[in-house]
DNA sequence: AACAATCTAGTAAGCGTTTGCATGAAGGAG
DNA sequence: CTCCTTCATGCAAACGCTTACTAGATTGTT
C-alpha cells in the first residue's frame, strides 16, 4: 500500500539507516543527503510504520489518558487540554477509560498499557487508587492532574484553599447554617474531596462556627447526587441558609431541587459551586473556578518532560490559582 | 520486562506458533495443549505486544475517533458512546482532532491515520469534507456520526424533522415572527445544518408564514456564538417573537444576551434548542432531544461490523429518533 | 606529515509477533 | 489394510523499522 522504507532509500540511493536518521533528524547525516532523503519521502508518500518502528525502538510514541469518564465536562475538558498539548508533536492520544464504578474492566490496567503507551496523564484518581499505585510502582511514567501526589508529577489547584474560599465567601455574607454536598461518601474519597471538606471545616473553625453534621450529604459529583443531596439536605432537621457544593454540576442539581420546592437560590439559599463550568455563567451560580483545560495541557508537559529526561527528573508538583466569580446564587441570609 | 512469546513456548514446551493459536483461540489447537499454554502465560504474566503483533498482522487493533472537538458536550458525549462500545472488546481508541479551525494541523490526517488505526468514527462532520472525503475514496474504514453519508455506514437523526419539529411547536404555540439562530455562516455548512433549517423553512411554508431573512443569524454552534447572534437578532428591525436555535449551547448563549436585556425566555421572547443537553432542564430549555451517546455507541459497532466483515459489506444509515422536550422556554407569545 | 578526532554512511542483527507451508498422527471410508 | 481427510503442531520466513558496530573520508593538531 504504503512505501516502504527500503523504497525510500532505494530512490535516495542510500541505505535504510540512513533514510531512518535522515528523515528523524538524527545528526549524522550530510544535509544534502538528510535534503535528499526527505524530498524522496515526499515524493513517495512515505510514512514510516508506527507499528515497525515501535517494535523496533521500544517506544510507543503514544501517551494514554487515564480518565474515569470522558463526557462529564471536568474530564472532557482535562483531555482536551491534553489533546491540545499533543497536536505540537507526533504523540497520540490513547484514551482509556479506568475507575468508572459502573463500567470495571476485566483487564487489568497495567496490561491494558504495557507497551502501547510510554506514559500516561491520569485525571483525578489518587495515587492511592489500586490501578493507578501499581503502575507508579512498576515506574510507569504518570502525572495526575487533579489530585497531588509526591510519588509522581501532578497539577492541581489547593483544594483546601479552594474549600476556605467558598466557605468564606458564604461567612462574609453572613451566613452561620452552611451546608456541604460533597462527593462519594468517605471511603472512596478523593484527595480534592477530602481536601475541600477540610478547607470547609477550617473556614468555620476560624470563624468560631461549630460545624454541623446534619449539613452535610453526597452527591456523587453528579447533577442528580447533587439534586438527591439537596433534597435531604432540605428534608433535615437544621436548615442551612447557604450550602457549599463541591462541584459546579451537583450545584447544578441542588438549583433543581431547590426550584421544585420553590425555593430560589440566592434568595432562599446561598449557592457556591467548584469548577467554573461553562454553564455555571448561565446558572448565574458563584463558583470557584479552576483553570481545567490548562491543567490538562500542563499535566501532559510535564509528562513529555519527565519522557525526555529519562535520568535526572524528579517528581514537580504544579498549584494552580483558583478564582472566586460570584454571581446571584450567593448572597446575605434572608433575615439580613 | 514482560515476559515474551518465546518465553512462554519454552515453558509451555510447545512453539511460539501454537502459543499465538492458542492465545487468540483460533482453532485447530487441542484444547488440553491450548489450557496448558492459557495457564503458561497466565503464570508468566504474558500480554503480547501490540507493536509486533501489528507489525505482523498488518492490523492494528485499533479504531480513532476524529473530531474537531474533544470538550464541547455533543462531541465528548459521542466520543463516550464511542468508548463505551470499545470497552467490550480488546481494541483501542486513538483520539484525534481533526477540522478545528482554531488548531489546524500540519500533518495530513491520512498519514496520520495510516498503520495507526483500521478504521475511525468520524463526529459530526460531512463526508464531503476535504479530508474525510479523501479517506473515503482511499477505502479507509469510516463510519459518521451526526452527518448523514450514502457513501459510509452513518447514524444520525433526521435533521429536516427536528427543524420541522422545534419549529411546528413554535407555530403551534402561535408565533409568526419565528426567528433562526443558525451556526456556520453557510460556506462551510455542515449536512445537520442545512437539514435542520431546510426544516425550518419547511415548517414555515406549510403554515404560509413568510420566511424574513432578517430573522436569521449565525452562532457558530457555540455559546459565546449563540449570544452574538441573539444580540443581533434583537437589534434588527423585525423582532422575532420566538427563535429557535440549531443548538443547545446555542440557545444557552441566546438566554444569556437576552437577560442582559432584561428579557425572559418563554415570556418575552420562546425559544426552542436542539441536542438534550443536560443543563437544558436546569436552564428550562425546550429542546429536541437526541440520544447522542447512543449514537456514538452504534457508530461504533457499525465500524467493527465493516472491519468484521471485510468483504460482503454496504453502508446502512440508522436514523435516530428524536424527541421534543418541552419547557417553559416555550410559550405563547405575549399577545395572547 | 603523522595521528587523533569527528563526520558520514553502510551492514546486519535484532524487535516479538503472525502465518503459509510442511509434517506426522489419528480417524474414516472403501 | 490402504488411502484420504481432518487435526495438531512445528518451522521459518516475513512484517518494516532502529541501532549497535564498522569503516572510510574529512578535518584539525602539533
Amino acid at each position: 500500500m504504503s512505501a516502504t522504507i527500503r523504497e525510500v532509500a532505494a530512490a535516495a540511493g542510500v541505505s535504510t539507516a540512513t533514510v531512518s536518521r535522515a528523515l528523524r533528524g538524527l545528526p549524522y547525516v550530510d544535509e544534502v543527503t538528510r535534503k535528499r532523503v526527505v524530498e524522496t519521502a515526499q515524493r513517495l508518500d512515505y510514512v514510516a510504520s508506527p507499528s515497525a518502528s515501535r517494535l523496533a525502538s521500544g517506544r510507543t510514541g503514544t501517551i494514554a489518558v487515564l480518565t474515569p469518564y470522558v463526557a462529564r465536562w471536568f474530564f472532557a475538558t482535562v483531555i482536551s487540554g491534553v489533546a491540545m498539548a499533543l497536536t505540537e508533536g507526533p504523540l497520540d492520544l490513547l484514551l482509556v477509560e479506568v475507575g468508572n464504578p459502573d463500567r470495571p474492566s476485566t483487564v487489568p490496567l497495567e496490561q491494558r498499557l504495557r507497551s502501547r503507551a510510554d506514559g500516561a496523564v491520569v485525571v483525578a484518581l489518587p495515587d492511592t487508587y489500586p490501578e493507578i499505585s501499581q503502575l507508579i510502582e512498576h515506574d510507569f511514567p504518570l502525572t495526575l492532574v487533579g489530585s497531588l501526589s509526591d510519588r509522581v508529577s501532578s497539577v492541581a489547584i489547593n483544594d483546601a484553599e479552594t474549600g476556605r474560599l467558598a466557605t468564606q465567601h458564604l461567612i462574609n455574607l453572613g451566613h452561620r447554617e452552611i451546608g456541604l454536598i460533597s462527593g462519594a461518601t468517605s471511603d472512596e474519597s478523593f484527595t480534592a474531596q477530602d481536601d475541600r471538606t477540610n478547607g470547609y471545616h477550617d473556614a468555620l473553625t476560624r470563624s468560631g462556627i461549630p460545624a454541623h453534621p446534619a449539613l452535610t450529604a453526597y452527591g456523587a459529583f453528579t447533577r442528580e447526587g447533587g439534586e438527591r443531596a439537596m433534597v435531604e439536605l432540605l428534608s433535615r432537621e437544621v436548615q442551612p441558609t447557604a450550602v457549599f457544593c463541591l462541584s459546579d454540576e451537583m450545584a447544578f442539581g441542588a438549583m433543581i431541587a431547590m426550584r421544585r420546592q420553590g425555593l430560589t437560590p440566592g434568595i432562599d439559599i446561598a449557592l457556591v459551586g467548584v469548577d467554573g463550568h461553562p454553564q455555571s455563567e448561565l446558572a448565574n451560580l458563584t463558583t470557584v473556578a479552576q483553570p481545567v483545560a490548562e491543567m490538562g495541557r500542563l499535566a501532559a508537559v510535564a509528562l513529555q518532560d519527565r519522557l525526555n529526561n529519562a535520568e535526572k527528573y524528579e517528581p514537580r508538583q504544579t498549584a494552580m490559582s483558583v478564582e472566586l466569580v460570584v454571581r446571584s446564587s450567593s448572597a446575605p441570609p434572608k433575615g439580613n
